[in-house]
DNA sequence: AATTTATATTGCAATATTACGATAATATAA
DNA sequence: TTATATTATCGTAATATTGCAATATAAATT
C-alpha cells in the first residue's frame, strides 16, 4: 500500500488533486509568490531568498516544471523560471469551478 | 529529514499548503463534491460511492474535519458529514487570492 | 442483556515525500 | 585549457502518506 488508488477516481479528481499536491509544500507556495512578483528567477536566487539547499530548490522547481505550472529557459549559465499562464490559468479555473460548487447551506441536519 | 521546515516561512504559506495538501487526493476530493451535491452523508454512503474500505475513508474525513473543511453531527448511530461555510469561504478566499496575483506575462526571457 | 449498525482507532506494510551532501553536467570567463 | 558559476541528478536518511484488516466504541433495536 502507500500508493493512491487513482482508477477508483475520474480524471478531473485526479487532476484537481495532482495540481493541490504541487501547491501542497510552503517552499513552493513561495517560489510561486516569488515568481508572481519578480515574474521571473533562477534557483540561485530562490536558494537565498528561501534558505534552503540548491538540490532541494532544484527538486521543487522540478515538481512545479513536471506539473506545468512553470517554465524554464537556459540563459547562459543559469535558468531563468516563469509562470506559464496557460496552465496556470487552467489550475485556476479548476480550482474555482470546485470552490464555486458550493451552494448556501440548507442543511437541516448539520 | 522528511518532514517540513515551515519556520523557513510564512503563515499564509503555511496555512495555504496545508489546505491544499487535504485537497492532495482524489478520494478528498471526491467525498467534497458528494457533500457540494448532497449536502449530507454518512462513512457508510461514501464507501459504497468511492470503494474505498471504511477504515480508510474514515481517515479521509478525519484529515478533512482536522482543517475544519467538513464538520459531523452524530445523527443516531450514524454521523453526518456536511461542508463548514465559512471555513470553504476562507480556504475559497486564499486560493483566489493567490491566482488573482498573476499579471498579463510581459517577461522578456520566457 | 444481546444483537445489530455505524464509525473510530490501532497496528502494520508498502510507498511517497522532504532534505541535503556529493557529484555530474553545462556554459561562461580568465 | 583551466577555473568559475549555475543547475541537475544521484544516493541516502528521516519522516509522511495511503490503505486495510482487526478491533474497539457507541447508539439503536430486539
Amino acid at each position: 500500500m502507500g500508493v493512491t488508488k487513482t482508477d477508483l477516481f475520474n480524471s478531473t479528481q485526479n487532476e484537481l488533486a495532482a495540481y493541490a499536491k504541487v501547491l501542497a509544500h510552503p517552499a513552493r507556495i513561495a517560489i510561486i509568490q516569488f515568481l508572481l512578483k519578480a515574474e521571473t528567477c533562477c534557483n540561485t536566487t530562490l536558494v537565498g531568498d528561501l534558505g534552503l539547499a540548491q538540490a532541494t530548490i532544484s527538486q521543487h522547481l522540478k515538481e512545479l516544471k513536471n506539473v506545468g505550472i512553470i517554465q524554464g529557459t537556459v540563459e547562459g549559465v543559469s535558468v531563468n523560471y516563469c509562470i506559464n499562464p496557460e496552465k496556470w490559468n487552467e489550475i485556476k479555473e479548476k480550482f474555482t469551478e470546485l470552490f464555486e460548487g458550493f451552494n448556501p447551506p440548507n442543511c437541516s441536519s448539520c
